[in-house]
DNA sequence: ACAATTGCTTCGAGTAACTCGAAGGTCAAT
DNA sequence: ATTGACCTTCGAGTTACTCGAAGCAATTGT
């Protein structure tokens, strides 16, 4: 089975823009071209890509995706350094996941006092305390 | 108490490059110079950047946060607003952990593939199919 | 007392990873 | 025959930093 650029894009949840930055930039070795220049890509294809998308979200740089995929290339005397870059991912992504978790408690207080706030026609007594001292011509 | 911005950045886990482009963005706009036009924060700094570190930390732009940071300014006429601005946070928010967690699960199957080879010294037969196929010279 | 160091400043250029528009080729359908 | 839907490349634009250079002020070492 075999895809076109736009198909990809809308099975991966990425722009075609994406598509075509990371295959210029070496990421996606194996895509073919049909007779009018076109990208064609295989199921194959959408692995490389899937394993793309998944480094990306995590916030491996593009360059060090494509060490990664260079590494899978060259064969299992590689393996350890990759085992070592997605152990270090892994510990990135734990790490990120509980600073939004702690960013998501500031974000739930805020939409709480907020919700108070509307109900009872009250007054923001939960300013930044500045705002409070220095722009009291506000309230 | 007073901070540089050296000792903000310390505190706050951002580099002091970044402090200065959100005050030179109108994000901090209670900031204080001293007699040598030296940046001077004070405790009250901290808290509106810890919004803003906060807001762009689970992917609001930069124009928006400004948005919301005036809006704040503009007193309680603009709770609704910034309520919702809240609420569309937290659903991002909600919605990007729940992606990270999907992409963990992925990197974690990865380091235990990777560490079962390395443990029995087999070959990769976890490469995406078409690394097998187009490039078998290396296996 | 004077030079060196430290720590801040602004300004302008550079970077990563897209993002987009323009100009153009191919093909199916009206 | 031309319209429209796709695809292409190329080059410029965008966001949010990131950095180096040049300069000023206060402190520190000799």
């Amino acid at each position: 089975m075999s895809y076109t650029i736009h198909e990809v894009a809308e099975k991966m949840g990425i722009s075609t823009y994406s598509i075509r930055y990371y295959h210029e930039h070496g990421m996606l070795p194996f895509v073919q071209r049909d007779a009018n220049n076109n990208r064609v890509f295989e199921d194959s294809d959408l692995e490389w890509l899937n394993i793309i998308v998944c480094l990306r979200a995590t916030g491996m740089s593009v360059e060090r995706i494509k060490h990664y995929l260079d590494l899978a290339q060259d064969g299992d005397d590689t393996v350890p350094e990759r085992y070592e870059m997605m152990k270090e991912q892994q510990a990135r992504t734990l790490q990120e996941i509980q600073d939004l978790q702690q960013h998501l408690a500031t974000i739930n207080f805020k939409v709480d006092h907020y919700a108070q706030l509307m109900e009872n026609h009250e007054p923001d007594s939960f300013l930044p305390s500045n705002l409070q001292q220095r722009t009291a011509v506000n309230q």
